[in-house]
DNA sequence: TTCTAATTGAAAATGATTATCATTTACATT
DNA sequence: AATGTAAATGATAATCATTTTCAATTAGAA
């Protein structure tokens, strides 16, 4: 039964959630239900393949359900600053074609099987951004304080 | 005085080095430089650019030494078996251009600063690979108890 | 020299994840 | 239904990389 929730409620929620964020929300529906069979299930989900797990450097795991039709293709926008994460499938068909290319081109070369590949844009988001620049000016012109 | 003998340290060490290591390393040779200040000029260098910082899923920081040309491109094979990383920089042009074209298409649709990117393939290495062929065939088989 | 701010090392605190272990559940076989 | 057994679970403790704290040291300006 815990797992049935935990997977009906990762379908619910979010891309890109937590074990802690997925943990409260399967928690309040279910008070029974622990944090520790929350980790065990998204590691066996993992396995399984049904979702994909991500680091994306801030210190916590974000999982992914894994849904769709391009299940090894995972693409991200992922501001420095404030964590914020972008999907993205732009491009996808010549980005495939390289990458191909290159999973062919390595694979032979370096006798490694490739199951995935994921690549991190990283930079800093619309809101850093104007953020970064208020800043700057306040602090160029020395107004507002 | 820390700073430069870390500087100096990371320059030796191999690359993808974790702050573990490269506080032992340091540490052999200057046993006045604790844990802390390896974490914190390792942050320090990070932030001016002399070094990457990566995160491969073992839990532990791997860091870069920032030198050479291509300094916004970090592409690595990751074994998902034993951990090992390997570098490559095959295909570079072809790649650079589809990414260049990427990542004009990103950052105008979502007005995002692209600073760097990096690209992970997720697989396992020549050695885990031929590791499961013989346990496959052992179980298969029956063989060897 | 004297003052001040930055740097440091040691140790404690933090926080996500993992391991432990007794209890509960599932379920195949009576 | 009753029983037995292995898997699953929840609470808690343990782990471990990283961060914070804080007193002491250092560096550099005045």
């Amino acid at each position: 039964m815990p797992r049935q929730a935990i997977l009906e409620a990762l379908r619910k929620a979010n891309k890109h959630f937590s074990t802690e964020e997925l943990y409260h929300v399967v928690h309040k529906k279910y008070p029974a239900i622990g944090l520790a069979t929350v980790y065990r299930t998204l590691e066996l989900l993992c396995q399984i393949g049904l979702i994909f797990k991500f680091d994306f450097g801030d210190g916590l795991s974000r999982y992914e359900l894994a849904v769709g039709p391009d299940q090894n293709h995972h693409h991200h926008l992922i501001c420095t600053t404030c964590g914020r994460i972008i999907d993205f499938s732009e491009l996808v068909e010549e980005e495939t074609r390289v990458t191909r290319e290159l999973e062919n081109v390595l694979s032979k070369k370096y006798n490694f099987k490739i199951d995935s590949h994921q690549t991190h844009f990283l930079g800093l988001c619309e809101k850093c951004l104007s953020d970064l620049k208020g800043s700057d000016l306040s602090a160029a012109t020395g107004t507002l304080k």
